[in-house]
DNA sequence: ATTTTTCATATGAAAATTCATATGAAAATT
DNA sequence: AATTTTCATATGAATTTTCATATGAAAAAT
């Protein structure tokens, strides 16, 4: 008989949002995800991982990052990232540097090599985002992206990166 | 001397933008990770992963979820979630049910334990989300979540799920 | 009613990640 | 100027994740 769209009716409550429905942090992920999954392919093709992708991105442009710096724009742990910089230098991808005035800093930079082999991934992303924000518009993209910036800027000091440890087991 | 705010002045463009800096998906992960980062320690309290917070989340008020609908629900990989389960059931928190229907099909759900260990989490995440939100006001936290959801709409679909293999390696 | 194809989930071996801790060096303190 | 503290990065052992593939079962095709 009148049968609803929803699965059930065990409950008489008339939306049926399940929590996460609501639930910003569920949204961010799916989004943030999803739309990298897209580029997933793309950087596959070059035959880098992801991670690989993230760190060489992160370091595109710049003059050198230390270690930690990277662990931050590249969201990936200390020790993980410090045997992922390890492989790309092995693939002559980047290289390291111990910094001048403080011996205890290494710079890691992209090799001629590394940059060559991401300038058109770069395009290609730039590429990607266009489309990605085309159907919101000039103003809602702008608007979407600062407001992930505030986001950003309000909550990256509330939990210390870098030092591995962020004490998870029972 | 007059030494610049900005590390250092090799360059004399006006605007030392990094690439990342207007790269969508960079604020997303951004975003997504330290405010997801921000309710671990939360999580970490009550001797869970986040992992496996992510999936009781996804079951809270659900009948029951296939391993598959949960892979992209809690965007965990079918491998991956497969062996999670089985130690979330060896914890007496999940319970599995082969489909009356079809029983190729598994349907995993919370036990009364499962629900009572995350009960609280979940209001500690609804909490948590308002505070977020909070500095943004009614108005653009509804928008924000809004372009979330219609960014997932037109993007999810473009990588099928749950077949793990994403074709990686080189 | 077999055979083939497709779908949902599981599993073993290989790879990557994580925690805990070590090392090496600068800064701060005495 | 020695000692202690703090900081940046590296590394080994344990854990987790991933890929590739196997298994078991329904659907479709013959």
């Amino acid at each position: 008989m009148t049968e609803n769209t929803e699965t059930n009716t065990q409950e008489q409550e008339q939306a049926p949002l399940r929590f996460l429905d609501q639930y910003l942090p569920y949204w961010l992920s799916q989004a943030s995800y999803w739309i990298s999954s897209e580029f997933h392919r793309e950087v596959a093709r070059t035959g880098l991982t992801f991670a690989e992708w993230r760190v060489l991105a992160c370091l595109y442009g710049s003059a050198g990052e230390t270690i930690s710096a990277l662990c931050r724009l590249a969201l990936i742990k200390q020790s993980t990232l410090s045997k992922l910089v390890k492989r790309l230098e092995a693939s002559n991808l980047t290289l390291r540097q111990t910094t001048e005035g403080d011996r205890r800093q290494t710079l890691v930079s992209l090799t001629a090599e590394g940059q060559a082999r991401i300038a058109g991934l770069v395009d290609k992303a730039q590429a990607h985002q266009q489309e990605i924000l085309r159907p919101f518009g000039e103003e809602n993209s702008s608007a979407l992206i600062d407001t992930l910036k505030e986001l950003v800027r309000e909550h990256e000091h509330s939990g210390l990166f870098g030092h591995d440890s962020a004490r998870s087991r029972r």
